[in-house]
DNA sequence: TCTTATTTGAGAGCCTACTCCCATAATCGG
DNA sequence: CCGATTATGGGAGTAGGCTCTCAAATAAGA
């Protein structure tokens, strides 16, 4: 129920222990760096705090940053160009992409959309994971540009196509970097209603 | 001739040295951080190009971070803030803030300029310096954000006034990550560029 | 149950950022 | 020219990320 798209559960139990060890130590990763920063966060303490060596630590994440990897991204993105593409011709290219992602986040459970939340929030909040992840964010830019080129009859190298999208792209990173502040705010409907500004028109 | 703003070269032989010493070490490391890349270049062959000892590196330079820190981000910020105010009041926020910036890159001269240019590239295209100077992009953020609110009379966490700013934050964000992989291009230009495709409107 | 494949723990070890200290050398002020 | 100040080099030392190896534990399959 968690991820109806996921290779459903492996059988054996070797494999399901991995796959909760694996678990474990990036939720007691996650949590130490959250509580306690990052750098203040060594791999022996997360290590003792998953119960399992430091060496076990680094055969399932072979850096320290990966901990924080997330091995869904391509879900949500693939989710989001779906959507986009079954957009009405009559919204603008920025108005089909907020729809899109009002839908891609609606379709994630409860539960998905807060790990989700939890860990991008993570990501813009600590200055080096989000390092780690600058390279994802630009294919993340890089597939949207792809997407609003198509639908416009633009190519994906067109200014005005990549100025779109890196508005876009800061209009995200500041959601996130406000609803790293302020944990009662839900990144989702706010990149929604900020969009809808961006829609709306900058002019101020 | 170089900063008409800088506070007079200092006489002392001593403090002359001073500032040439720690020139040279950040001449150095920028320079190898380009070629070599910025983890593969360890302090050590920082201080053998320089011709110091790695503990005098140290001694100007906190931490390897801190080697590519910009001193004058300030004068840059100072001279766009009174760019803005003296914008014309029928420009939209975005359109002063444009021109604000023009006039600030214009005003410098070519060689502080193309060494501007060059580290910003730089700190966007390495993650760790990325990482080391997203506070300070952040704090940029803020401060356009109470110029833009104080002119269009709306307060500084108007949601409005902070999807402009994240807008133009990205849109910043993006052509220095272009200009990193084309470096015939000048971002000022391209920047102006972009934001003037920003201010006729994001419509697709 | 017995053999085989795999995972884990434990520990030694490397590398590099970073700190501290002190003797030496250079500069400054008189 | 001489003493006081200050910068430098060199070296010893720490910490933590990361690698590698090997023996013990555990699951898989026959």
């Amino acid at each position: 129920m968690t991820s109806p798209a996921g290779p459903a559960e492996p059988a054996g139990l070797r494999e399901r222990k991995k796959a909760r060890t694996r678990r474990e130590i990036q939720r007691h990763a996650l949590r130490l760096f959250r509580d306690e920063g990052y750098a203040a966060t060594t791999v022996e303490r997360i290590a003792a705090a998953a119960e399992v060596a430091p060496s076990t630590v680094f055969r399932y994440f072979p850096t320290k940053e990966d901990l924080v990897a997330l091995d869904d991204y391509h879900g949500l993105g693939e989710a989001v160009a779906a959507g986009f593409a079954r957009q009405p011709p009559e919204l603008s290219a920025l108005g089909a992409l907020r729809a899109a992602l009002r839908d891609a986040f609606a379709a994630l459970s409860p539960a998905d959309r807060a790990a989700r939340n939890e860990r991008d929030v993570l990501i813009v909040a600590v200055p080096e994971l989000w390092a780690a992840n600058l390279g994802m964010v630009q294919d993340g830019l890089r597939a949207v540009g792809a997407l609003v080129a198509e639908r416009s009859g633009r190519t994906a190298d067109d200014p005005a196509v990549r100025a779109l999208c890196a508005a876009v792209l800061g209009v995200a990173l500041g959601v996130l970097l406000d609803a790293a502040r302020d944990p009662g705010l839900d990144p989702a409907e706010e990149l929604d209603a900020a969009l809808g500004r961006l829609e709306e028109g900058v002019a101020l």
